[in-house]
DNA sequence: TCAATCTTGTTAACATGTTAATCAATAATC
DNA sequence: GATTATTGATTAACATGTTAACAAGATTGA
C-alpha cells in the first residue's frame, strides 16, 4: 500500500483522508454553505436559526421542541439557545403546551415570515447557481444517494 | 407548488427542507459519524482531534498550521485550541519554523502513532459495517459525486 | 534602511455541537 | 392515591465553528 504522496509506509493504518466519507461530507457541506452564509450573514442570522424558521414556516402550525428539533437537525440544547434568540427578536413565539405540561410549542410569528420572504430570493438564486454549476440532475440524484445513506445508516 | 403535508401554501418560499442540499449532507454527516464517535469517544479524542492526527500520520513529515488546517478540513482559529490539547496530552510536538519565525511546525509523536494503531482496527470495522450496509459501489461513487461538487464550487 | 504592506498564527467574542446531569410534569405500577 | 419510572426541556461544562481584530515576523519598495 502506498499513497500518492508517498510517504504512508504502514499497511494498518486508516484509509486516506482523502476517501473518507465523513471528510468528503463535511467539505461538501462547507462548499455548498460558502455561498448561503453570506447571504444569511446579510440579514443578521445564522444557518441554524434560518433552519428553525424555516422549517417552522413549511410546517405552518405550532411544533413541540422535539419535533422542531428532529426535522431542523439540531439537538435539543442548541434549540433551547437558538429559541431564546428568535424569540427574543420577535420571530417566534413560544408557549406551553396546555394538556402536557412538559412541552413547549413553537410557532413563526410575523417578524419570522417576514425574514423569510426576505431571504428567499436570494436564497433560490444561490441554490440555482449550484444547480447550475454541478448539474440539476446531479444535485437530484445525490440528494438521493444522500437520502439512501442516512436511512440505511439509522437502523 | 404544495409540500406533502399540505401545509404549505405559499409558492414563493424556499424549497423544501427534505430537498435540501446542506441539509441533506449535514443529515448524512451526522448518519456516518453516529458510528464513529462512540469508538473516539472510548479512546478520549474528539473526532476534530482524530483528523489532526491522521493528516499528520499520513503526511509523515512535520506540517505548518495553514497546510494542517487546510488538509484537516478545521480552521485555524480552532486548530489553535486544538494543537494545545494534543501537545499537554503528549501527541503531536509543535516548534517554531527557523528561516521563518511566524510559521508552526507540527509532528506527531509516539503517543499519537499509540493512539492512531488503537483506534484504527476497530474504526476500519466500523466503515467495513457502513460500506456493507450501503455498497462498497455506491460508497465510491458517492465519494466521487462529493468531490467533483466540492471542485466545482470552490472557484 | 526603514516605513508600508502582506503573511501567519493567535486571541476575542459569540453561536453551536456534544454529552451528562437536572428538573418538572406525566405516566405507570402497585 | 402514593411511589416509582419515564419523558420533555433545560442547564452545565467543555470543544469546535465562525468572523473580526490583533501581534509579530517577513517582504517590498522608495
Amino acid at each position: 500500500m502506498k499513497t500518492t504522496n508517498g510517504t504512508n509506509h504502514q499497511a494498518d493504518i486508516p484509509a486516506d483522508t482523502r476517501k473518507s466519507l465523513p471528510i468528503a461530507l463535511l467539505r461538501a457541506r462547507e462548499a455548498v454553505m460558502a455561498g448561503f452564509r453570506p447571504v444569511l450573514a446579510r440579514h443578521g442570522i445564522t444557518e441554524q436559526q434560518w433552519r428553525v424558521l424555516r422549517v417552522l414556516s413549511e410546517f405552518g402550525e405550532p411544533l413541540d421542541a422535539s419535533n422542531l428539533a428532529f426535522r431542523a437537525s439540531i439537538l435539543p440544547p442548541s434549540l433551547t439557545r437558538i429559541l431564546k434568540m428568535l424569540s427574543e427578536r420577535q420571530m417566534i413565539s413560544v408557549i406551553r403546551d396546555r394538556g402536557d405540561g412538559r412541552r413547549v410549542l413553537v410557532q413563526i410569528s410575523k417578524g419570522g415570515e417576514d425574514l423569510i420572504h426576505e431571504v428567499a430570493p436570494e436564497s433560490r438564486e444561490i441554490y440555482a447557481d449550484l444547480e447550475q454549476r454541478y448539474g440539476e440532475d446531479k444535485v437530484k440524484l445525490l440528494l438521493e444517494m444522500l437520502d439512501d445513506l442516512t436511512t440505511k445508516l439509522s437502523r
